[in-house]
DNA sequence: GCCGCTACGATTGTCGACAATCTGCCGCAG
DNA sequence: CTGCGGCAGATTGTCGACAATCGTAGCGGC
């Protein structure tokens, strides 16, 4: 929210937005797992909505390379296979890097305040043995990481590698950390941050990225 | 082409595609000035098409950034302010230096034959004092280092970021560097390359995003 | 004279119907 | 029995028409 009473313009969101965000966590929770053909008359009728404005969300889907189109018969939602779990997380480095050099730079008070916060969150979700509710926490710490950057377009980019980086763990949901490696990982970034270790800070980020890919290597 | 007559699929281009791409080009090159309204009516009737597959592509611009969108008041093309400048090369910074990562790492001879030929394109046009065949080759020469890379989501988003980047230089024509100091930015970049000097890339790439953004500053 | 209300024209948002294309099945010839 | 050709059903692609919303001009009241 806005401080202090601010006028900010009303969020009125399009209708297409609001589809393509469904789509999304849809996609985001596996309840559209990868491979899936999207019918757009099920879909359509299920969103109580017509064929016409959910095709336009489809395609905000596809430039965002959550879905991927194949002529006249349909879309898909993407597969990862272990090519694109390296991907995503060396394309996820490359933006979150350069948000924690941002963040460093002009933004470390509200960012520590924030992350602090995002972090009881996993802490939460740890003790309680909540593997959703860790990768929401784990999801929501790195957004909130990016957005301190204060950049729309590193934002922009982090979200759709979020999503894409759930769906490698749902697909391989099976190998995740020991909670407490997890909450620790984090709360190091957020300690380097606290401290201004710049350096320190950008180590963490890689190794957390690396630490990542390769808990994930083993499987298929 | 896929070498020795290999199979590919045939690239059948969907409507929505075409059409995107052709807006993006118009976006690019100016003929669709920031601010601009896009009359969905009007442009149907240009593109030969109907409104439907005409909405559909403008969506995706909309995901990329390069439209926004007002509910029940239509389209835009964004203006970039000089914040959003500042955020574009930014933003390429983190990815054209993750770039040049992946290609030390494991492209290099190809990078550097590639580059090379984009290179001479822009010597070609610094020639001819010929600017927009310059911003042709510069984009192009930065398309080919993300390309070389091998990873398919950092060239996603270099994509964007490159047509946001010629935005800018449009808006700021005037302004646009000498062009052997140009051609040498990049020679540089290439000669790092094949000297195997991954330092030096780094610091050099860094460098010239610092110097592209400072040429765009005295400008309103 | 200025402010607010109302009616109109224009544009966007949505929908249902039609055309084009793909997939799978069936029949038929070899 | 195998392979080809073609037909039928289903799905995607496209279109034109209708509904909802916005901006504006004009009118009336204070």
């Amino acid at each position: 929210m806005g401080r202090l009473g601010e006028l900010e313009p009303v969020p009125r969101r399009s209708t297409v937005e609001i589809v393509s965000a469904e789509l999304r966590a849809a996609i985001l929770y596996g309840s559209l797992a990868p491979g899936t053909q999207l019918g757009e008359a099920e879909l359509a009728a299920r969103l109580g909505i017509s064929r016409g404005p959910l095709r336009e969300a489809m395609q905000r889907l596809v430039q965002e390379g959550l879905l991927h189109s194949e002529p006249h018969r349909g879309l898909f939602v993407v597969t990862l296979d272990h090519d694109d779990v390296e991907d995503v997380y060396r394309a996820r480095l490359a933006v979150e890097r350069e948000a924690c050099r941002l963040v460093m730079a002009r933004n470390r008070g509200e960012a520590v305040a924030r992350l602090t916060e995002a972090l009881e969150g996993l802490v939460t979700a740890a003790r309680e043995r909540d593997r959703v509710a860790m990768s929401d926490a784990d999801q929501a710490f790195h957004q909130v990481l990016v957005s301190a950057s204060g950049s729309p377009r590193l934002e922009r980019m982090a979200q759709t590698l979020l999503v894409e980086t759930r769906m490698c763990l749902n697909a391989l949901q099976d190998t995740y950390p020991e909670p407490e490696e997890l909450v620790e990982e984090h709360r190091r970034l957020v300690d380097a941050i606290a401290d201004g270790a710049e350096d320190r800070l950008l180590l963490l980020i890689e190794e957390h990225m690396i630490d990542s890919v390769e808990r994930l290597r083993p499987a298929p």
